[in-house]
DNA sequence: TCCCATTGACTGAACGTTCATTCAACCCGT
DNA sequence: ACGGGTTGAATGAACGTTCAGTCAATGGGA
């Protein structure tokens, strides 16, 4: 044990100024008691200083969990893979294993489950819904680009990257939402298939996976 | 225009009972204010008769909450298409595009974004979450069934069932949560790679979509 | 046939609590 | 002694809930 006993390293890192800090109580909040239950107190109760200086740091209770969506989809977008990768197919695989990971460690399963609880209130919010917008155009086009290159070099068939990218987002979407609202998610049937998809869709006619000529 | 002027199938049609009264009222505030803002004293609003008779139809807000739940689960599991198919193939691709729907009318797209706002709930609320752990359930023995009797009928591969049922239950409530969460969602792209995936995956390496042998 | 006791649907006003927000005052490093 | 970070107390609005009471319909006993 160190100088934090257990905790995520994406939030129990020693915040660096009060806003931070203000961003960590707001994530705690939010997995303690849901977003239904996210209130000005609640985050206030999980900081050290008083609640009343959150008033001071931002304009209110919109304009703080607004900057909240902003500090979560920054953390959420950094975890994608992306150093270089031999080929295309390596690298998608990557992605679909970290998007649709083997075993979910809790941590990362809470802060997944903020993002779903955090996605739906695009539904009745505009400013909500024009950050999720750029997100997932954002994933869109990382998955396209990896796809695109794997066409190029002749390691994928000639598929529409654009459709594919949209394809593998949304069932990773799926997947992560299933699992952060149910109890039975098949998550592992989810992950092989989403590869036999690509080995049967993308992968040459005659290659049975990562074959040389 | 009718009785009724331009509205919900679903929910316009005139209430038998006062407890359907509420259900209606609840999902026009739902869809009106968000899950967030959604109070006694709306739904109240919603409906001709006073708030409070609320409390003598239901213990308190989270029972009558809960009924709503299962009020839209049954009306959502009610529109899987289900009548006879001559085979799998054509009923698995009915499924696809009636859950990726080509053109969305707005009404159920309403609905569909009100799932989804349900949906996200479940992430800090135990009840919540033992409704949608049924549903996924539900419509995935109902995939997995249709993949079966392809398989049996040799319209499919010999496939597992069970894993492609999840990936493509995975895919569609992706897309659902895109398309009630974004204003970008590529729904199109979704549905056709999907459809992709069904010819290159599940159907048999020689015939190009539909050939009888 | 009349009457009244009983019921269930329904209402308006009120309750205590919690909400987001404000503000005058205080602390402390410069 | 100045100014930004910080605080506790206070505010009104909105929340879910309660409750005494009205009203129309029902059903026996006289």
């Amino acid at each position: 044990m160190n100088v934090q006993s257990m905790g995520s390293p994406l939030f129990d890192t020693e915040p660096t100024d009060t806003r931070e800090a203000i961003m960590q109580a707001t994530y705690r909040a939010l997995r303690t008691h849901g977003y239904a239950g996210l209130t000005i107190q609640r985050i206030g109760d999980e900081f050290p200083k008083s609640k009343s200086l959150l008033y001071h740091h931002y304009d209110g209770k919109d304009d703080l969990l607004l900057e909240f969506l902003s500090f979560m989809l920054e953390r959420f977008e950094e975890t994608i893979p992306d150093r270089e990768y031999d080929d295309a197919h390596d690298h998608l695989t990557a992605i679909v294993d970290h998007a649709v990971p083997e075993d979910l460690d809790p941590e990362r399963a809470e802060f997944r489950a903020a993002m779903v609880e955090l996605r739906a209130q695009a539904a009745s919010d505009t400013a909500y819904r024009e950050h999720f917008t750029r997100n997932d155009r954002f994933f869109r086009d990382r998955f396209a680009t990896v796809v695109a290159r794997g066409v190029k070099e002749g390691t994928f068939r000639e598929v529409d990257p654009d459709r594919v990218a949209a394809m593998v987002l949304a069932t990773v979407h799926g997947a992560m939402q299933e699992e952060a609202t149910t109890d039975g998610a098949e998550t592992a049937d989810v992950r092989g298939e989403l590869r036999a998809y690509i080995e049967s869709r993308l992968l040459p006619p005659d290659s049975p996976s990562g074959v040389v000529e």
